[in-house]
DNA sequence: TTGAAAGCGCTAACAT
DNA sequence: ATGTTAGCGCTTTCAA
């Protein structure tokens, strides 16, 4: 039983070639004959060789690693994932992982990748205070996703929520709707946009008698719960917050006996695979993914790099999508 | 404007200590003065400084990493990381993560893995095939979740899938139904097992006679499809190979004008956030997380540090969530 | 309790 | 095209 794994000594040894020879093979630099990269990489392969990455970026001083902290409860930051580890690769760059879960907070997270010599870090949703995100970034760059972050050393890419409800309401007075409600996300980051856009655009509409903002909240039962208190006199649309709320605004609907989007419209946000179920069918908002985890890699490897950068905050415009819960309302 | 972080070096320049003493005091060794670890830690702590986890690995020999490979996309995994992560933090391992999506392969992940030197893999979802595994098993520990993998190298904690539809089967029929369909997941892994513990309970109940199967898959779609097939003479409950089908089982009855469980109770199995849902609100089988994860991680360790182990498949019974889709069959 | 020195596995600079 | 040497930042002897 071999007590450790092989070194690039023992591949070196083997292929009878030095260390410095057999780097330049696994580096794939140039600099070896046909045949010793050929012989090295048959040896490397033999002896099951694997390159210490530690040991390697130890040495030649940069790591390109990309930190990446996500909640790993969050589906949505799975779909970011996703796209940055493309953006990455496109660029030579890596990605490290580093999750937030329910026993593991950001600082936790933040502090390992801090360990692993990242060079930037790249937040998902980030949840530590403006401040502590500022004073972390005077030693190494540092891009926010998701969440508005207003701080000057502080690079953000983020949905733009105010469009997304001009876009919602804009469909439903397309559609005929006049009394359109919005459910509200409370304090959860980016709720304060979306008031804001349904607001304005109900103004652009000439509808600002029938503004009407619920408070509500991001879950299934605060979405149920709003509604609840909507039946008395039911709006023909109601937007709300995210999707998981809407299931509840559905849910709450089709109790009382109204059809959707026979008697009620309604329009989630976030396009999270919730919505793409056949059963609910939810006609809701998407945030671009890809062009926003593009740019947040793009971003933080700019600052990496000393590329001088104008705009801090990128705001990426999302689109609807229509399905099937809204239709022109009951005449 | 200093140019790279400050090393430990250069704090133990600072406190005026040696780098060894630096060292005690950053590892919490025991060997050092309270005054010097007041001090070391605070210039430390003034300069920003955070250990290099790769040089402190390097040189250590170890590095207490458990690397796990992971469906970003999967939303159960997110729930087995979170686990992970505590059963590790207990036993003083650290986690190193590495995703799979649809352009980044296991092959991918697992090699990334070993380039950072972890000490053994824990595998969620399994891909490669066992003979690959097997080869990979020679030279580290794997562990894989949630999947059967029969090969006397390989660690396998998994979901009791036949218990799963023993309960749920036990379930139905203490309620009194006896016309009871499976819809089946096809190839998927699992199904098999949850296809053959439907019938063992059906049998069981004497209800050979009543045993039926449908075609299905994992998907929505595939459970509307399979249920679009019972319309004409339908059962009075049905097992859907797993929550995301019975979504689609779910649509299916209620578009036909069928009640659930007025006229046809429903099953799902996973008990993910779908089902969880109010507005689903999908009875199902609960597969035990906190246990998998934490006999995953505690088998890993064991192989690592040589514990001798006996039985190299852990299968872990899970258990019914009853929700609002099941009632007595109608009379 | 503290310090000096060696070396983990690799790459970079310089030789040949 | 290939080899030699030094050293990345840390931990680990070993000695003081």
């Amino acid at each position: 039983m071999r007590t450790g794994r092989p070194t690039l000594a023992d591949v070196a040894a083997r292929a009878g070639v030095s260390t410095a020879l057999a780097s330049i093979v696994m580096r794939e630099a140039p600099g070896a004959s046909a045949a010793t990269r050929r012989r090295v990489l048959e040896v490397a392969a033999q002896l099951g060789y694997h390159p210490d990455s530690r040991a390697r970026l130890l040495r030649s001083g940069r790591s390109r690693l990309l930190g990446v902290v996500f909640g790993v409860q969050h589906a949505y930051h799975g779909d970011l994932v996703t796209g940055l580890y493309e953006a990455a690769e496109d660029l030579k760059y890596e990605l490290t992982l580093s999750a937030v879960t329910d026993r593991r907070d950001e600082r936790t997270a933040i502090n390992s990748l801090l360990s692993d010599r990242c060079e930037a870090l790249i937040i998902l949703g980030p949840q530590s205070s403006t401040a502590e995100l500022a004073a972390l970034a005077a030693r190494i760059p540092v891009v926010g996703v998701g969440r508005g972050l207003r701080h000057h050393a502080l690079d953000v890419v983020r949905n733009d929520d105010v469009l997304g409800l001009h876009l919602a309401v804009d469909h439903l007075v397309g559609l005929g709707h006049r009394r359109i409600v919005h459910i509200d996300g409370g304090r959860i980051p980016g709720a304060a946009e979306r008031r804001r856009g349904y607001q304005e655009a109900m103004r652009r509409h000439g509808l600002d008698t029938g503004v009407r903002v619920l408070p509500g909240g991001p879950t299934g039962e605060d979405g149920a719960a709003a509604t609840a208190g909507l039946l008395a006199d039911p709006p023909t649309a109601i937007t709300a917050f995210n999707d998981l709320a809407a299931t509840g605004v559905l849910d709450a609907l089709r109790r009382a006996g109204l059809t959707v989007p026979g008697d009620v419209s309604v329009i989630g946000f976030d396009d999270s695979r919730l919505a793409r179920l056949t059963y609910l069918d939810l006609t809701t908002i998407a945030q671009d993914t890809a062009e926003m985890t593009t740019l947040a890699v793009g971003r933080a490897i700019d600052r990496i790099e000393g590329t001088v950068v104008s705009r801090r905050e990128l705001v990426i415009p999302p689109h609807l999508v229509v399905r099937g819960t809204t239709a022109s309302p009951p005449r």
